[in-house]
DNA sequence: CCTAATCTTATCAAGCGCAGCTTGATAAGCCCATTAGG
C-alpha cells in the first residue's frame, strides 16, 4: 500500500555524533554524510534528511534571535565564505533506458509511491531506494512546471 | 508533542558536445512548508 517509511529513532549517542558534525558544518557533502552514516549505523539518506530537518529548525531559531553582539561586526562576508566551502555532492546517477522505462511506467501508474513500492522498484532496477525517491520528486516537479507553462483551457 | 518523513518549488551542476538543453542532486519552505508515527 501507500505508506511511509518507518520512522527512524536515533539514540542519544547517535544524536551526539550528528549534532557535533552539524555544528562543525551544517552542509556536509556526500562523503561526510556517508562517513557519518557508517559511524552511527544508519543509511546516508537518513543522515541527509536529518541535516535537512535540523537546518530548517535551526534557521527558524536563528531568525528569532537578533544576536548582534560583538561578533558579526568583524566579518560580514561570512555567509559567502560559507557557501564557497561547500563539500562535494553525490555523483550524478545515470540510468539506462530500461531503468527509465520501468520508472516512467511506475510513475504513470502512481506518481506517489509509498515506501514498499519504492523499495520494490529499487530492487527491480538495481538502484538505491533514495534515488528512486529523488527521481519521483524531480519527475513530479517537472510535470507540474510543464503544466503551469502550458495551461490547458480546461480546469 | 517532538521530529522524521514527505511534498513542492527553485536552483545548482554534471553530462553531452561545444550553445544550451536535459535531468539528477540539493536547499528552502516565513510569521517560520505539511503530514504523521510513536
Amino acid at each position: 500500500m501507500n505508506q511511509r517509511r518507518n520512522r527512524t529513532r536515533f539514540t542519544e549517542d547517535q544524536l551526539k555524533i550528528l549534532i557535533k558534525a552539524f555544528d562543525q558544518n551544517p552542509y556536509p557533502g556526500y562523503a561526510t554524510k556517508q562517513r557519518l552514516a557508517l559511524e552511527v549505523n544508519t543509511d546516508e539518506s537518513r543522515v541527509q534528511i536529518w541535516f535537512q530537518n535540523r537546518r530548517a529548525r535551526h534557521q527558524s531559531q536563528k531568525k528569532s534571535e537578533p544576536d548582534e553582539d560583538l561578533e558579526s561586526s568583524q566579518d560580514q562576508d561570512h555567509a559567502e565564505e560559507e557557501i564557497q566551502s561547500r563539500e562535494d555532492r553525490r555523483r550524478r546517477s545515470s540510468y539506462t533506458p530500461s531503468q527509465l522505462h520501468t520508472l516512467i511506467q511506475a510513475f504513470t501508474n502512481n506518481p506517489y509511491p509509498g515506501i514498499d513500492t519504492r523499495e520494490q522498484l529499487a530492487k527491480e532496477i538495481g538502484i538505491p531506494e533514495s534515488r528512486v525517491q529523488i527521481w519521483f520528486q524531480n519527475r513530479r516537479s517537472r510535470f507540474h512546471v510543464q503544466r503551469k507553462r502550458e495551461p490547458h483551457d480546461q480546469d
